[in-house]
RNA sequence: GGGGCGGUAGCUCAGUCGGUCAGAGCAGAGGACUCAUAAUCCUUGGGUCGUGGGUUCGAGCCCCACCCGCCCUACCA
């Protein structure tokens, strides 16, 4: 048994989430945990929303509402959403926390002290009338190469060249119009050249690990080839003040929203514990070597992930070249595992909120059996390469698959014990073909375990699925639907007592990826009680009234998920109850295909 | 410009160290069965493995070039 950290990438509050995020980093990372809580280890996952950054400022500025409120909001938002989903996080909290920031600060102080921060002038743009740090991407004027009138200031999306925003002719705000200004401004730089042995060694000894997907620890080498100082600071009025003499005081200077973002992994667990009344016990997850820790997110945040991150980290501990000793926090794990998944698309597109291409979790959700998504994004998802949402897929899998496939064999052996006993029957004899199915569906438990703990959920579900095949086919091959002379009535309890104990341990098997039906069958079998734990929402009041952002109650999700079911068979109670069953899934009519295409029109 | 990923049966995709690797699921066709949300089970797949070279006794799997699609390039997973 291990101590496992699952770290779940920080959805944006800038807006609700679309299915494309969960598929990316909540249901990956709750299957896994699940699982490895079933394995017996011990798992701390823990989440939040990211609400610092100019995106959330430039929303609320659109909104008319400060950007406090505009988090407030679709914070409120995405919690229902990952709740409504089963995403069992310990603890799912946010970046505007008294908690955060003083964890935020500590890390930045630490790094700081130990020589990894440096000061430098550097010249930015910034809105006139605001004061703000404009970032690039928020400006827009001619490319000075090709004459494009709408080339970004990061790069010209006509001739593709890289550009500068002091080189655009022209140049003119995206948010509201104006010339930005561009001046000369203070910043502290994560000293990234002094860490990158450092990192190369971490990275090397990752990539010698051969678990991380190939494209990942690729990707991750070659951007240490060459790196560069990158700011930790910005010229913004929304985020976490800079914890020095001289700069604390500086409204319009906070840090970059990366830097405080990843630090959540770290802060959130820190709240996990004094929550609970025993406020050091998140060095089980940190400071242990033996701990583990598994990080999930989109391939977009890779590199905060494989390299900002463990820079700030090593940069903490004092394991750059520059030396130093680490903070009150003690040494400090690197990422174990960075799973990155690859994008989901939607018919064909990107996603794309703005163009509404775009299907809201909380809108399928209306409409879908949260299990139903589950199914689709683990069987479906872009796990190692872009995968393709579309509505026909959906449909054909819900049906053709968890419906047919599982919630039938459910079904029809709920029918069949409730129709012939009312009640789990005990066997007779067993023969050899209920030995053999017996001992198919156990061996599930290492086929399927040994896939999800790998993280290869695609592969693991659809293990899972063929041994759901093979007690299909068991019924078939024994018929006791055939089984109505008295003379049989010993035969008849020994197949479907041997039917039930494969439909509960399928149900295990499963259990990871479908919580919320895994509650259903459990119960549909005579099982008692809640099989899997759900998380739950809770109003928890602000630790840190002194910090933070000014909240003084918020929303977050938790759970007790101490009677996790163990990873293996459960043997079925003979005698408990079965009653005529009502089925599990919800079997989807094709014209749901064409009704949700209309609605992509609009 | 730089970097990455993908291009395998109608569709969605597996193919770890090069030698039963030419596969699975779905769709389609035929059959069996009726306990089950007409669900299940069995049988049925000859696709230049994007193109052209190369290495090798042997290459989807390694190397080179090219074509096509997608993504990242540091503030939208």
């Amino acid at each position: 048994m291990s101590k496992v950290l699952s770290a779940v990438a920080w959805p944006y509050a800038n807006g609700p989430r679309h299915i494309g995020h969960v598929a990316g980093f909540g249901v990956p990372s709750d299957v896994f945990s699940r699982y490895m809580r079933m394995a017996g280890h011990d798992v701390l996952m823990v989440s939040g929303t990211d609400e610092h950054g100019t995106p959330i400022l430039v929303a609320a500025d659109a909104a008319g509402v400060t950007a406090r409120e505009l988090a407030d909001t679709n914070n409120a938002l995405i919690v229902q959403d990952l709740v409504d989903l089963g995403l069992s996080y310990d603890l799912f909290t946010r970046t505007t926390t008294g908690n955060h920031y003083r964890v935020v600060q500590e890390l930045f102080r630490g790094v700081h002290a130990n020589g990894y921060l440096v000061e430098q002038t550097t010249y930015g743009a910034i809105s006139p009338s605001t004061g703000r740090t404009l970032p690039d991407r928020y400006i827009e004027g001619t490319c000075p190469i090709c004459g494009y009138a709408d080339a970004r200031g990061d790069q010209c999306d006509n001739c593709g060249n890289q550009l500068d925003p002091t080189d655009l002719l022209d140049p003119r705000s995206k948010i509201n119009g104006e010339t930005p200004e561009f001046i000369e401004t203070q910043h502290f730089f994560l000293d990234l050249p002094a860490l990158a042995q450092a990192l190369q060694d971490y990275l090397g000894g990752r990539e010698a690990s051969g678990t991380w997907r190939p494209n990942v620890i690729k990707f991750s080498l070659n951007l240490i080839e060459d790196l560069k100082p990158r700011a930790m600071t910005r010229d913004i009025d929304w985020g976490i003040p800079v914890p020095l003499d001289g700069w604390r005081e500086q409204s319009a200077k906070r840090l970059y929203v990366w830097f405080d973002a990843v630090v959540g992994y770290l802060s959130a667990s820190i709240e996990w514990a004094r929550r609970l009344g025993d406020p050091e016990r998140w060095r089980d997850w940190w400071n242990d070597p033996e701990a583990l820790s598994y990080y999930f997110m989109g391939k977009d945040n890779i590199v905060f992930h494989s390299v900002i991150w463990p820079a700030e980290l090593l940069a903490y501990n004092g394991a750059g070249e520059r030396g130093g000793e680490a903070g009150e926090y003690g040494t400090l794990n690197l990422p174990t595992e960075v799973v990155s998944s690859e994008y989901m698309t939607m018919e064909s597109k990107q996603f794309s909120t703005s163009r509404g291409h775009v299907i809201l979790v909380g809108d399928m959700l209306s409409r879908y059996q949260p299990d139903a998504l589950r199914y689709y994004i683990c069987a479906a998802g872009p796990e190692t390469s872009d995968a393709d949402f579309t509505w026909s897929d959906f449909v054909l899998r819900t049906n053709s698959e968890l419906v047919a496939g599982w919630g039938n064999l459910v079904n029809r052996t709920a029918t069949m014990l409730a129709k012939n006993f009312g009640e789990i029957p005990a066997a007779g004899a067993l023969e050899p073909v209920d030995e053999t199915i017996l001992a198919t569906v156990r061996a599930g438990f290492d086929s399927v375990g040994d896939l999800v703990g790998r993280q290869r959920l695609r592969a693991g579900i659809a293990e899972a699925m063929r041994v759901v095949g093979e007690v299909n086919k068991y019924l078939t091959v024994t018929e006791p639907y055939k089984m109505k002379d008295e003379s049989q009535r010993e035969r008849l309890a020994t197949v479907l007592h041997v039917a039930a104990q494969c439909v509960v341990d399928c149900n295990t098997l499963l259990a990871p990826f479908l919580p919320h039906s895994a509650n259903l069958v459990h119960a549909a079998l005579g099982g008692e009680g809640e099989f899997m734990p759900m998380p739950r929402i809770e109003t928890v009041e602000e630790l840190d009234t002194d910090n933070g952002a000014g909240l003084a109650t918020y929303p977050v999700i938790t759970g007790d998920y101490s009677a996790t079911p163990s990873w293996q068979s459960h043997p079925v109670r003979v005698g408990a109850p079965v009653a005529k069953p009502t089925p599990i899934f919800t079997k989807l009519d094709p014209s749901v295909v064409e009704e949700e295409l209309a609605r992509l029109e609009k």
